[in-house]
DNA sequence: ATCGATTGCTAAACCGATTTGGCAATCGAA
DNA sequence: TTCGATTGCCAAATCGGTTTAGCAATCGAT
């Protein structure tokens, strides 16, 4: 039961490499192998469950059959939906995905994407942690086939698949007003990432087109870190000072969980006193107290274009597709609605 | 800034490739190559980025320096922190993980298997959907280094990290009982999944030493696949049936979740209705009201054992490690606490 | 001057596939 | 019979590394 190579079959069947190698490969009628040799070929290789060592066919083609995936964070569950949709629709394309967690570290990532090149994928799919454009111009001037996901870099001509962020929180924003809350926060994160950016752009923006005030208090920024702990300060600000708050919208699902802790402990009451809406979302939000109104990101679509996107600009070599997917609003009881 | 081969580079320095070879794997001093040499080698590499191609390392070497992970599903969040836990450990030791989910299907399973043997993976970690004997028996055959995890195959000799399932319900029911609870229900999965029995046996087994009833309508088992409609009705077998449960334990997080929804659907309160313990957690399950008493799973030292008995398998080619790990408690609300 | 040891490096086989150009044998038509 | 076409297959180069056996030159000692 040992491994057994092409060279085997030929040697035992006294064939050359070349007629079972072109055999094996579909390539027989092509090339004029006949039938009755090409059968002996295929049972012998199937009898004996030959599989060609893909490190010798990746050498000798070039290709590899592989694209790569680096995201931040495979236990986010944002990105573990998005890794999951991604790996079923390349599949599909014959496809093996290769992911790898960055851990928001641009050093890593940077090694994660050389990694990926060593080994030989054919492609690359990435969230960024956005602190790597020389690497990614690198890429492009490798006219090396990649797409970027949820997080892109604005100064670079690339393919994206992003989420229309701004637009996400406007919607936040719209449901709290329609609600009558006036006095709005935001907590945020303290970051870099575009989308953190335009996440904040969507808060001004709505507040300013409902011709609410925005109170130097009302925007809270947390350390990605030690946002638990920082948490309750941002809080205690947002319903301290006056005027206090009488609604909260929070950057991503984490710092919600971490927000409705918070509150929770001041016996602050969702959302009799504080009507909350979350960016993003969390499994359990509907089963939370009160359940949760939430942005709701479109992962699969993400993962779906990002994939076609990807194997178009891998056979073509000339696409610059660049999408801003909308997103979608689940309203529930926390808002006040 | 084409790609370099050691040929390249062997050229241009009027060296062999043999000579830059050794080198640049450190082997210089150890083949008495003049430092001199040494020097101009790895500064040339350096320079021009060279970068070894790990189609050709792989095959000479008969290496790939890769280790598999195959899971039932990358966006269950207990698979995701696996995963990323084993990626963290095993690239400190040079490893790339390379991952893909079965879908909890076998024949898949066993596809990713051949997969990724085909690629020439030094080592596999595998959360098996426990229907694939063969191939596990092959593997052992082959001698090829894995280890099971979550899932073992009680009838095979491997190593294997899984978590002490019967143990874990144990500690939710006598938490339940120590609320003074004594019709304790269990809902379970349609599962042949050896996990999923023993999780039943340690209901059964710890209802047996309170010298409580199991009746017959207390246990309740869902489809996987459709569990979010089913659980109305084994809900409501559990609350209508005389005598009526005063409390549930869930076999895992999603169904404590679709279980809470449909608890919630029939005005039911927990615990004053019904106390409900969790087996297994979700991220928000702190947030929920009440907040839910789970059994937590050693998630990282299920990741920091399998790798190192893989690693320690692919070295030695010997072991035979069986773990089953302790599960902790976290009593909040939900149990009537 | 001779010889064994040491130094510094290389030739060539090998890993297991793919792929191209072409050869030998048979066939059919003129 | 002869020759071009067709059929059926193969030799050999190639991909980019690793690894072993060993060669040539220099050195030091006798």
């Amino acid at each position: 039961m040992r491994k057994i190579s092409i060279q085997d079959i030929a040697e035992e069947l006294k064939l050359s490499k070349a007629t079972v190698s072109l055999v094996l490969n579909g390539r027989g009628d092509e090339k004029r192998i006949r039938k009755e040799t090409q059968e002996k070929i295929k049972n012998y290789a199937k009898l004996h469950n030959y599989r060609p060592n893909q490190f010798a066919r990746g050498l000798s083609r070039g290709k590899s059959e592989m694209v790569g995936l680096i995201i931040p964070n495979i236990s986010d569950n944002f990105y573990a939906r998005i890794a999951s949709r991604i790996e079923q629709k390349a599949r599909l394309s014959g496809y093996t995905v290769v992911y790898s967690s960055s851990g928001e570290n641009p050093d890593r990532e940077k090694e994660l994407i050389q990694t990926m090149l060593d080994r030989q994928i054919d492609g690359l799919i990435i969230a960024s942690t956005q602190k790597n454009q020389e690497e990614i111009k690198r890429l492009k001037k490798m006219n090396f086939p990649f797409v970027l996901i949820d997080r892109h870099y604005p100064e670079i001509e690339t393919n994206f698949v992003i989420v229309d962020n701004a637009g996400g929180v406007v919607s936040a924003v719209d449901q709290l007003v329609k609600q009558g809350r006036m006095r709005i926060g935001y907590v945020s994160l303290q970051s870099d990432l575009e989308a953190i950016h335009q996440r904040t752009e969507g808060y001004l923006q709505a507040m300013k087109s409902h011709g609410l005030p925005v109170e130097s208090s009302f925007i809270q920024e947390v350390s990605p870190e030690s946002y638990e702990v920082e948490m309750s300060q941002a809080i205690a600000h947002l319903v301290e000072a006056e005027p206090k708050v009488d609604g909260i919208v929070f950057a991503t699902h984490y710092l919600t969980a971490a927000g409705l802790r918070s509150l929770k402990k001041r016996g602050l009451s969702v959302p009799a006193d504080v009507a909350v809406v979350s960016y993003d979302q969390m499994n359990a939000f509907d089963l939370i107290e009160p359940p949760m109104t939430c942005v709701i990101q479109p992962v699969d679509e993400i993962g779906d274009r990002a994939v076609n996107i990807l194997l178009d600009t891998m056979r073509e070599n000339e696409t610059n597709k660049q999408l801003v997917l909308k997103t979608d609003f689940v309203v529930r009881k926390s808002c006040g609605g």
